[in-house]
DNA sequence: CACGTAATTGCGAAATATTCGCATTTATGT
DNA sequence: ACATAAATGCGAATATTTCGCAATTACGTG
């Protein structure tokens, strides 16, 4: 399997941010970018198949957040999840509270709101992230009137 | 102290749902009525000190979010937190990333972004429920340029 | 391109958070 | 008042996250 193009990319910004671009650190970016959903600590331990430990993840997670590569997202699942955060466009979910399934919702559309919610805040001057996430019951669970 | 007042709309709306309306449920009602911020599980079985068990706190709060009387909000600390939902309005929340400060968001103005997300899924038609929280640093935090 | 150093890792264990099973108690409809 | 299903407390199991420390490693510097 060849090196993922961008992972030097993700090298450099850890660098830039004085942190070591270590195997364990491209490992998890490497599995981030092909996950086609937000992942937990679990599934990214599963993936990783005892390459790398349990609190080396938790350690991880916590650089990669910290230099802004990654996003948690919630899920209301009871445990974070994470996403690769890209430079350019950035996403929300819809999540199916019966079965799980995500979906990218392609766009932002809260920059808009955002002006507004800071007008009317006291305590706040800017943003520097927000979360953005729909529940409900995706087509086929709807169908199924599953619980 | 008197009782809360509508503790009984309470009641009302979890005998509807089949379920009771027990001490333990009323008593977790009214100390989230009385927050000012969504809470953890552990910062209410320190308020109730004692009189309610954790595992009871945790069935309650499942409960709760069932019958639709409680909203999660995630506020990336690793733990969930909970409100109190309001029929009428809905809010969302400033959240300092330094000092963990809350500011509650007047009002929602997702309903308008919501259209344009389900006109885009293909997987959804609908949503039951949305999370909007905005990460930052509020004014005291960010003058004294905490990490 | 070897070296020194601080950052990172693995390992084991601890701390936190959440869930489970089961016997007992309790809210509620009748 | 009673019967009964639901809810609770208790104790323990699971799951999740963090910690300390010795060994290892990435990488700037010479």
């Amino acid at each position: 399997m060849s090196v993922s193009p961008s992972l030097e990319k993700f090298s450099n910004v850890l660098r830039e941010h004085g942190y070591k671009a270590t195997p364990a650190r491209l490992l998890l970016l490497d599995i981030l970018k092909k996950a086609d959903h937000p992942l937990t600590t679990q599934e990214m331990l599963k993936k990783l198949g005892g390459k790398v430990d349990q609190a080396t993840v938790y350690r991880t997670l916590e650089s990669l957040l910290t230099v802004a590569v990654l996003r948690q997202v919630d899920m209301q699942h009871g445990h974070a999840h994470y996403e690769l955060r890209s430079e350019t466009e950035h996403h929300h979910h819809l999540i199916c509270k019966s079965c799980g399934l995500t979906e990218d919702v392609a766009e932002c559309h809260v920059a808009l709101i955002e002006q507004a919610v800071l007008k009317g805040s006291s305590k706040f001057a800017g943003t520097l992230d927000h979360s953005l996430e729909f529940f409900g019951r995706c087509k086929k669970c709807a169908r199924q009137i599953k619980v």
